[in-house]
DNA sequence: AAAAACAACAACCGCCTAACG
DNA sequence: GCGTTAGGCGGTTGTTGTTTT
């Protein structure tokens, strides 16, 4: 037997909420509360919406003292930070941030932050996202593929799309540091270990761990240092972290297309080979959207960051 | 000026967990 | 102990506004 819908799905309206519908809903609370039952509350102030919806809509908008939009430079750093530490916990991290709620934070996240941190493929000039591609490409094919010591039960075979951009974070804040010998240094790539924390503690309220009881309401700095200690920040960057992220924030359009673009070229011995495989289209196909975010560019077995996974370990 | 592409964000969906009978 | 249910959460989608071509 399935599970029974929460509500009567026909009968109930979707999409955008009318000022009538919210002055109704936050009356209502205001004057009785929710009387811990989302499901009958509607039904009582005459309302034709799911509970989850209203439930949705009073946390996230009606709910007194919620903040929208304006993030401050100092939320950024705080958000980028546990992100980097925790993964999308987005109720954990929104619990650090008066006024935010979870999907704000989620959405600020996936729109801007993400991108300023990442990077976009279009910030590059042409001739310098070609090398990038080139380099992809050319380590994909002599670095996994020449590996004989690679055991693939060390290492998941997938990472989900939160751990991969975290590891791409770890990238780009492991290059801060070593900007010009990180992609022909192995010693300064993510071991296994990273990878499987990475990776673990973005389920990590079901693993059995210390951080199985988390609750949102109580999570202090020393919990959050807690977090990050069983987690394992690499300790290249864990001290100075804030300071790192303000970096790549802030600083940005220097740091990242210098580092990365004059690394590339010290791997790049064979630059032809690389634009030829430019010009054969064949990145395009492989990556249509123009964003170099996770979902676009760290697809399995086929850039740099897989490469990494299954091929090299300290 | 129109169309296409992109960005931002509100809302929904479905899974998981804890509470309850 | 088991089944059912509501609440909570994260991922995803849909809509709207803005920018670019």
């Amino acid at each position: 037997m399935g599970r029974a819908p929460c509500c009567d799905k026909a009968n109930v309206k979707k999409g955008p909420w009318s000022p009538e519908e919210d002055a109704k809903l936050k009356s209502y609370i205001e004057e009785h509360g929710t009387g811990n039952n989302w499901i009958a509350l509607p039904q009582k102030i005459g309302l034709k919406r799911c509970g989850k919806s209203c439930r949705l809509r009073w946390l996230n908008y009606l709910r007194p003292n919620i903040k929208h939009g304006g993030f401050s430079e100092e939320e950024d750093r705080i958000i980028c930070n546990l992100y980097i530490s925790i993964g999308s916990r987005w109720s954990i991290i929104a619990a650090q941030l008066p006024g935010r709620t979870d999907n704000d934070i989620k959405n600020y996240w996936n729109t801007r932050l993400k991108k300023k941190l990442l990077g976009r493929r279009r910030d590059l000039p042409p001739s310098q996202f070609r090398q990038l591609a080139a380099a992809n490409h050319k380590l994909k094919d002599e670095g996994v593929n020449s590996n004989p010591n690679h055991n693939p039960n060390e290492c998941p075979q997938t990472l989900t799309s939160s751990a991969l951009e975290r590891l791409q974070l770890h990238f780009q804040l492991q290059s801060l540091h070593s900007p010009f010998s990180f992609y022909n240094n192995t010693s300064l790539w993510p071991n296994n270990k990273l990878l499987q924390t990475i990776n673990s503690t973005d389920s990590i309220a079901t693993a059995a761990s210390p951080l199985k009881n988390f609750q949102q309401n109580d999570i202090s700095n020393s919990t959050i240092a807690n977090m990050q200690e069983h987690i394992g920040i690499p300790s290249s960057y864990s001290n100075n972290l804030d300071a790192d992220i303000q970096n790549l924030l802030y600083g940005y359009k220097e740091n990242y297309q210098l580092t990365q673009v004059d690394c590339l070229k010290g791997i790049m011995n064979d630059d032809q080979k690389g634009i030829d495989w430019w010009e054969s289209n064949e990145f395009e196909e492989k990556f249509p959207s123009s964003s170099w975010d996770s979902a676009s560019v760290l697809q399995p077995d086929t850039v740099v960051i897989q490469d990494y996974e299954l091929g090299y370990d300290q």
